[in-house]
DNA sequence: ACTCCACAGGAATAACCGGGCG
DNA sequence: CGCCCGGTTATTCCTGTGGAGT
C-alpha cells in the first residue's frame, strides 16, 4: 500500500524533468508574441489608440471559431494598453470578464464588473451577489463609473453565451450609457465564438456594439505546427518531446477547424500521460492516447455528475436500442416505477435528451414514419463500458441493466 | 390530394431553491 | 423572521410537420 504511494511520488519526481514550464501549456497562458495574428492585434491596437487622444474608442466585436486566438489577442493588446497608460499617466481602467465563467447570467456579469471595479469597497451603493434588481445594479455600476470619471475598456469574452441566456438588455444599457454619462466612458469589446451572434442582437445594440469588427480565421495546420513548436520550446525541456508528436497534435487539431486550444490541450495531456508512465520523452503514442482521453473524459464526468433522472433516461435509451421517443419514454416510466421515482413528463424528457445530445452522449435523428408519425431515433454515442463505469456508484440503477 | 400519426419543440407559467435585506 | 429576487427545473398548453396510407 504505502509502497504504491511511494511509487507514485517517485514516478512524479522522475517525470519532473519533462516539463519546465507548465503554465505555458494552459489555456490562460498568453504568449509574448502571437504568431500569425499581427494584423489582428495591430487593428485592435489601432482602434484602442484613440484613447490616448482623449477620445472614446469605438466599440468592437471579435468573431471567430474557438481556439483562433481571439481571447489571447484581446488580452495581449489590452494588457499592453494598460501598461502604456500607466506609463503615460493616462487614466484607463481595463476589465476582462468571461461571461461564460460568470455563469452566463446578466446579473453575475454586472456583479463581476462591480467587484472588479471595487465598488464594493465603497461604503454605499454596493452591488451584492444577489438581492438587487437588474436595473438597479446596472445603475449603480454606471453611476460609479461616471462619478469616478473612469475611462473603461470592458472586454466581455464569450459574449454570445450572455446574450443567449439573458438577452441583450445589459449590452443595450452599457452601449447607451455613453450618451447619458458626463465624464468617463465605456468601450465595449465583445468576443464571440458564434459567427451568427450579431443576428441575435437588437438592431440598436448591434449598430453601437459593432462599430468595428474583426474576424479571426482558423489557423492552418502549418500555422498550428509552428505555434505548437514555439509553445513546446517554452514548456518542455530539451529533447523531452519528439517533433513527430508536436506535428501530430497540430494535425489532429487542424482536422476540425484549426483550434489552437485543442492542440495545446492535446500536448498538455500527452505530457501528463508520459509523466505518469515515468517516460522521459513524449511521442506520438502519448498524443494519440491523449486524444482518446480527452474524448472520453468529458462525457464520463458529465454522466457521473448527472441528476438521477438524466441517468434513468440514458438507461432507458440503452434498453430501447435505437428506439424512438415514445418507446424510450415508456421504458423510462417503467424504470421510474421500479426505483419508486416520480416520473417527469415526456416534454421534459425530450429536453433532457437534447441536453445529452449537446454533450455528445447520445445522437438523435428525426425519422418520418408517415402514417405512424414523426419522431426521433435516439442512439448512444459512447461505449457502454464508459456508461457502466460512470454509473457504477448508483447501486439502485445498476440493477436496472441486464 | 388529403389525412392524420406521433411526436418536435416554442412559449408561458409554476414550483422550488438559495441568499441578501429590513 | 418573512420577503424579495433571480436562477433552475419542470409542467402545461400549444402549434407545426413529413410522408405512408387511403
Amino acid at each position: 500500500m504505502s509502497s504504491d504511494i511511494d511509487n507514485i511520488f517517485t514516478k512524479a519526481a522522475s517525470g519532473r524533468s519533462l516539463v519546465k514550464n507548465r503554465q505555458a501549456l494552459t489555456i490562460d497562458y498568453v504568449p509574448e508574441r502571437l504568431p500569425f495574428r499581427d494584423e489582428e492585434t495591430k487593428a485592435l491596437a489601432q482602434v484602442l489608440s484613440t484613447i490616448f487622444k482623449g477620445a472614446r474608442p469605438s466599440n468592437l466585436l471579435l468573431f471567430g471559431k474557438p481556439g483562433t486566438g481571439k481571447t489571447a489577442a484581446a488580452r495581449s493588446v489590452v494588457d499592453r494598453l494598460a501598461k502604456k497608460a500607466s506609463e503615460l499617466e493616462t487614466d484607463v481602467t481595463v476589465l476582462f470578464i468571461n461571461a461564460k465563467i460568470a455563469g452566463g447570467s446578466a446579473y453575475k456579469v454586472i456583479f463581476e464588473i462591480a467587484e472588479e471595479l471595487g465598488i464594493n469597497k465603497e461604503r454605499e451603493k454596493q452591488v451584492h451577489f444577489t438581492g438587487l434588481s437588474m436595473g438597479e445594479a446596472t445603475d449603480r455600476v454606471l453611476n460609479f463609473i461616471q462619478r469616478k470619471k473612469l475611462n473603461l475598456v470592458l472586454v466581455i469574452d464569450e459574449i454570445d453565451s450572455l446574450v443567449d441566456r439573458s438577452g441583450d438588455d445589459i449590452l443595450y444599457n452599457f452601449t447607451r450609457a455613453n450618451q447619458r454619462m458626463k465624464g468617463g466612458f465605456i468601450t465595449l469589446i465583445g468576443i464571440s465564438n458564434s459567427l451568427t451572434f450579431k443576428d441575435k442582437l437588437d438592431p440598436r445594440v448591434r449598430s453601437s456594439l459593432s462599430e468595428e469588427e474583426l474576424v479571426f480565421n482558423p489557423y492552418t495546420v502549418d500555422q498550428l505546427r509552428q505555434i505548437l513548436q514555439e509553445r513546446a520550446k517554452l514548456s518542455f525541456n530539451e529533447g523531452a518531446i519528439s517533433e513527430a508528436a508536436v506535428n501530430l497534435c497540430a494535425a489532429i487539431a487542424g482536422r476540425e477547424h484549426g483550434d489552437a486550444r485543442k492542440a495545446i490541450d492535446l500536448l498538455r495531456v500527452a505530457a501528463e500521460l508520459a509523466e505518469r508512465e515515468g517516460i522521459t520523452k513524449v511521442d506520438e503514442k502519448h498524443v494519440r492516447d491523449s486524444e482518446d482521453r480527452i474524448e472520453r473524459d468529458a462525457p464520463f464526468v458529465a454522466l457521473k455528475n448527472a441528476p438521477a433522472h438524466h441517468k434513468l433516461v440514458i438507461l432507458a435509451i440503452i434498453k430501447s436500442t435505437n428506439g424512438t421517443t415514445g418507446k424510450v419514454y415508456d421504458i423510462y416510466l417503467s424504470f421510474c416505477k421500479q426505483t419508486e421515482q416520480k416520473p417527469l413528463t415526456q416534454r421534459r424528457m425530450t429536453q433532457i435528451i437534447n441536453e445529452l445530445d449537446l454533450l455528445g452522449i447520445v445522437s438523435t435523428d428525426i425519422v418520418n414514419q408517415g402514417r405512424y408519425g414523426r419522431s426521433q431515433k435516439i442512439r448512444v454515442m459512447i461505449p457502454l463500458t464508459t456508461i457502466e463505469e460512470a454509473l457504477k456508484d448508483d447501486i439502485d440503477l445498476t440493477s436496472l441493466i441486464d
